[in-house]
DNA sequence: GAAGAGCGTGAGAGCGCTCTCCCAATCCTG
DNA sequence: CAGGATTGGGAGAGCGCTCTCACGCTCTTC
């Protein structure tokens, strides 16, 4: 079991080397009959071509880095394999490989060198920690970077994100136009760009509304409708910024005796399975995470292609799905 | 910016190519000033290697991929993100890269070529689907392999996997030392190992019990709760051989009036998120997913470096992790 | 003290591919 | 029909690295 090589198809084809290559790359300006002879030596052989070889060469790796949070900050996230699914959907017709690493000690130096050095030819970064030097060294360095969502600090990159305020406005609207007359929501962390822009977007609808903070773990979701419930008894309507904080305050207002949603109407925010898994299953506002992963791996080979190409960013619209939780 | 090549750091620190290579891959017998000085030369240039000139002739891609079934399948499935964190843990320090590659049309067969021409040194295949041909051509073409799961057929593969038998009996256990009469089961696929092996595992403890046949999604878990509720009323104690299926299950008790645990226990199995979402939350049987992936991670390595070794399966002990449903 | 063993080093041959030349053959155009 | 323009194909030079091999040096050993 020998390894095939360009070299054999053009001996076997009864044609240069060069030609070969140009009928596996698909190049023009090769005469029909030499075409179909290459590949009939191509299929008799069982020809594929060395990437490594090709790699060192076009100086493309044919691959890009998808940086995540690591598994504790991940967990219940149910975007991960949305998020890998779309960009597969992207990159694989093209031969592209998606390398995932998991953010730990070193990981995104190592993604930094894994670009320098060649091996990846951009990377997509999500949940990017603010005070990650990592970001800002690749747009320094000129390499390949998409964000998934809004960066903190408005830097020259480029990156793909819902329109969170306007998601919020969804929420608010929704629970406006239910007879909710005592408003509140729980926030997620304000020092990330989305928990900020849900509670603007929200305020923005509902100036006078209860805000409480949590920072989308199930576990502060909790928390912050038992503090919610001591602080503002008469609620009737809450918007919670995210599912898996939905999730846990849901039983919290049951066990308090009221119900969902005829005492208090609950809108989540991000459709995730936890919405699904909630009781009643939540009205939330949805994110077309597969298609926005999709975008950001677009929008990376753009720049991988055009290395000079102009930084941008993407924002879909966000949609509310009504379920029965408010 | 210029790449940094061996050649400079050869030409800085005085010596030939072939003693900087042998400091940078770590080879014994070099002298030790001249060592210190391909390290200085090393980091005043900025030296990384290039990979693909290295994989050409070390013939090693130092990746390997990840095959998954596609997002639908996936969907709500708690494990990718603690497969993926398990085996980055094993492979992230050698240097090795992650490919994640989704199940889709051509993909399976995309990875076998990927694989032949050296672009991935080996693959873990998770959820093969019984009639998949891959597996088989894997094996037959001598190529590095793990599968997450025994295989539905007995085939010469290396793969890990939980004893499901011994969970299923764990569950039965905790059902019968509760006060539980009267016992039923919610059944996995039958035609799935973990399908077939969570309900023999069972009936070996409770053979007189009620079976239900679903197909571990959150849907099948509703209907067959009904089900089960229409054709054995009287029953106090069930196990379910997913928490998905829990979680949908659960809720149909609820609105029969029914209390967990207090009139009927539930037990479900694999301690994913769907676990933490149920409410109450779900008594569950745990599987070690991240230590799992781990291990075929590391088995897939060996494979790797010693092409010749024998196949093996490596089997893990579930537990039991109590919490309020049974 | 000469011969053998051992060790560190450098020279150089590839790994398999792409891509730039350059040449030959064909095509137009005046 | 001559000259230039156009086109297809081949030769060959690398891409950056590893690794074998041979060379020279020091260290034994009888």
């Amino acid at each position: 079991m020998k390894r095939v090589t360009l070299e054999e198809v053009a001996r076997v084809a009864g044609v240069s080397r060069a030609t070969a290559s140009r009928v596996v790359n698909g190049a023009s300006s090769v005469d029909e009959s030499l075409r179909h002879a290459v590949q009939r030596a191509i299929s008799s052989t069982g020809y594929l071509p060395n990437i490594a070889a090709r790699s060192l060469v076009t100086r493309r790796a044919d691959a890009i880095g998808l940086l995540l949070p690591d598994e504790r900050r991940m967990d219940g996230d149910p975007h991960l394999a949305s998020v890998v699914s779309g960009v597969t959907r992207v990159v694989r017709p093209l031969g592209v490989h998606l390398v995932l690493m998991m953010t730990g000690p070193g990981t995104r130096e190592r993604a930094l060198s894994d670009l320098r050095c060649g091996r990846l030819d951009g990377v997509i970064l999500v949940h990017t920690d603010p005070a990650d030097p990592v970001p800002g060294q690749l747009i320094a360095a000129g390499l390949p970077v998409v964000l998934a969502g809004r960066p903190l600090e408005p830097m020259p990159i480029t990156y793909v994100d819902v329109d969170q305020t306007a998601g919020a406005a969804l929420a608010a609207r929704r629970l406006k136009s239910s007879r909710c007359t005592r408003i509140a929501t729980i926030t997620g962390p304000q020092d990330t760009p989305a928990g900020q822009d849900r509670l603007a977007g929200f305020l923005a609808e509902v100036p006078d509304a209860v805000v409480v903070h949590g920072d989308f773990t199930r576990q502060s979701g909790v928390a912050a409708m038992e503090e919610l419930l001591r602080c503002c008894p008469d609620v009737d309507g809450v918007f919670i910024a995210s599912d898996l904080m939905a999730n846990g305050a849901i039983p919290v207002l049951h066990r308090s005796g009221r119900k969902v949603p005829d005492d208090v109407a609950v809108v989540g925010f991000d459709d995730s399975s936890a919405a699904l898994t909630s009781e009643p299953e939540l009205t939330t506002v949805r994110q077309p995470i597969t298609d926005m992963a999709a975008e950001m791996a677009r929008q990376l080979l753009r720049q991988i292609t055009e290395p000079r190409s102009p930084t941008m960013s993407v924002i879909f619209e966000p949609s509310l799905v009504v379920r029965d939780s408010g």
